[in-house]
DNA sequence: GCATCAATTTCCAATTGGTA
DNA sequence: TACCAATTGGAAATTGATGC
């Protein structure tokens, strides 16, 4: 919900920033209109309100377009546009310019991270057809348009309860719907979801395709989204999807289909368009041309503020660009806040009280991760879905000599691995008295549903986390380098604090890689066999050793810097 | 894609303050 | 005293950052 900036019970919130008597700085103070009027009814201009650079930017065309001359001069063919198009069109204009014009673009290549979520996306719509018996599936290539209609024509006129993949052309837009289910009165059209809710995005979905159905004659009287449901718990699968009608909601998108449909084909008969870069670039879907059309940001700029989300864009539209020159008296959140002093000293802050935070880390230390399985199809007993399932751990465990030992496990075949991980795990810690990870919530939040799965896991969970400790804050609340940019994930801070132990030396180097890397081994078709899984357990160990060793070094690293920070300045 | 936690914002009702 | 606007404070909802 946007916010109107305008509080109930009254309008002298629209004249905030012109009151005579001081007033405290709201945030949304920064995004009202350029143009406020004063109580003594005259107009202000709120300082830096002029055209934005981030406007000028946004009209920064690369030329890219020129490149595909080529492509445009083709005849005009009629199908232009899709269901996936359509949305695309409706975030963006550039984004769909580039997808049908430059379809081969490395932009649009799935990296790992998206594949894995097509993939996922895949085994659920599978998982949604089961559930229309006698359904038949429109099995055709992707691109034989003609011949998909005709057979779903055939399916239709062949008296089939379900079709999946049912697909339609009109008003020059393809569809090919989920699943369209025969009803009394008509037809039920579905669009599965591997989300867990309805959301807003879909329903523009669902809109296009009852467009289109209705205008290929067909009666659509019922319209759902199958989405994922979470109370479901394996191994009852009965209660995976849960269907959500929403066509009342989606007659009221309906009438305005038809003119963005033409809208948009009218857009692609032209040139690039220029768009002004905004919060479109990131919602509901990041666009992968965020790296055509965005400046690379520099280190002060407010898309870089701590915490600062969506709202860097309302700043910047108002001339608020640099992080150091936004008002004194905007209040920010404490790590920003330290953030803009360091980016004003041009250097890094060590807070005095990161000493006292530190005295909770009693030794002897074991800095503990997990990698996870998280199935949007549950596969192990009390599981729901998308359950994060720890399948690998790593563990730096101090001896009583101070000396580090490293412990490693990882599943390697379809049993539930809670059980013998965190027996070997309880193991690792036994010796130590303060359990550090880096964002601990999530390692706690994963055992302690372990200990709800497993009753008999339940002392062993309780004694890891009654002494685990979230390693996070000790450098957001106490620390902030300008190299941070930022952020203060484990992957931003660590380069930084501890320079030469990064990530880039490392085959798998990120979270979700190595999560979809260890959900191929243990339930791929077929798994990695031989040399490669060797090689795959190799890269994964070395991935989460990398993490745990990491977070040892910060800790070294974080009582230098308060050593220091303790004396005099 | 999802979950979690913490921070922030919004909402709503109660209270306070000013004016007629 | 009645009324309205402004303020306050707590609850609920949303957002942002982090993890996978």
């Amino acid at each position: 919900m946007k916010s109107t900036g305008v509080r109930r019970g009254g309008t002298s919130a629209e004249v905030g920033c012109a009151l005579s008597r001081p007033v405290p700085w709201r945030w949304k103070d920064a995004f009202r209109r350029p143009v406020g009027i004063r109580r003594d009814g005259r107009r202000v201009v709120r300082p830096g309100s002029a055209t934005g650079e981030c406007d000028r930017r946004a009209h920064g065309d690369r030329g890219a377009a020129d490149a595909y001359d080529g492509v445009r001069s083709h005849p005009e063919r009629r199908m232009r546009l899709s269901k996936s198009r359509f949305t695309a069109g409706l975030q963006c204009a550039r984004l769909l310019w580039w997808r049908v014009h430059e379809p081969d673009a490395p932009e649009l290549a799935p990296d790992e991270t998206r594949q894995a979520v097509f993939d996922q996306g895949h085994r659920v719509g599978a998982a949604a057809r089961a559930r229309f018996p006698g359904g038949v599936l429109i099995d055709l290539p992707h691109d034989a348009f003609e011949q998909r209609v005709t057979a779903t024509r055939a399916a239709m006129d062949g008296g089939a309860p379900a079709i999946f993949e049912a697909s339609f052309v009109a008003d020059d837009t393809f569809v090919a719907v989920d699943a369209l289910e025969r009803r009394p009165g008509g037809w039920r059209l579905v669009e599965v979801k591997s989300s867990t809710r309805v959301k807003t995005q879909h329903l523009q979905d669902v809109a296009v395709q009852v467009h289109v159905v209705r205008g290929s004659g067909v009666p659509v009287e019922s319209a759902e989204v199958m989405h994922v449901n979470r109370a479901c718990t394996y191994p009852d699968l009965s209660d995976l999807f849960a269907r959500v009608p929403v066509l009342p909601e989606v007659e009221r998108i309906l009438p305005g289909v038809p003119g963005r449909l033409r809208a948009q084909l009218a857009m692609l008969g032209g040139d690039l368009p220029t768009v002004a870069i905004g919060l479109h670039c990131e919602e509901p879907y990041p666009c992968p041309f965020q790296g055509r059309c965005w400046p690379e940001w520099p280190a002060d700029h407010v898309r870089r503020l701590y915490f600062v989300g969506k709202r860097s864009w309302e700043l910047a539209a108002n001339g608020y660009t640099s992080i150091d020159r936004l008002p004194d008296g905007m209040t920010l959140h404490p790590a920003a806040e330290r953030q803009r002093r360091a980016l004003r000293l041009g250097r890094r802050i060590v807070e005095p009280t990161l000493a006292v935070a530190l005295e909770r880390l009693v030794g002897p230390l074991a800095v503990i991760d997990f990698e996870t399985v998280s199935p949007a199809i549950p596969v192990w007993d009390g599981c729901h879905p998308y359950d994060p399932v720890p399948a690998q751990f790593s563990c730096h465990a101090q001896e009583a000599d101070g000396a580090w030992t490293h412990h490693h496990w990882l599943a390697n075949d379809t049993a539930d691995p809670r059980p013998e991980l965190i027996r070997r795990l309880a193991d690792a810690c036994r010796g130590a008295r303060t359990i550090l990870a880096y964002y601990a919530p999530f390692e706690a939040g994963v055992l302690a549903q372990a200990a709800l799965a497993f009753p008999k896991l339940h002392d062993p969970v309780q004694s890891i986390l009654d002494r685990i400790v979230d390693a996070h804050p000790l450098v957001r609340d106490h620390v902030y380098d300008p190299g941070f940019n930022g952020s203060f994930s484990l992957k931003a801070v660590l380069p930084v604090l501890v320079p030469g132990l990064g990530y880039d030396d490392l085959p798998i180097a990120e979270g979700q890689a190595a999560s979809r890397h260890i959900e191929r081994m243990l339930f791929g078709d077929p798994p990695p066999h031989g040399a490669e899984r060797r090689a795959l357990r190799d890269a994964l160990r070395r991935y989460c050793e990398r993490d745990t060793l990491g977070v040892v070094r910060l800790v070294e690293t974080l009582r230098t810097l308060a050593a220091g920070a303790a004396g005099p300045v």
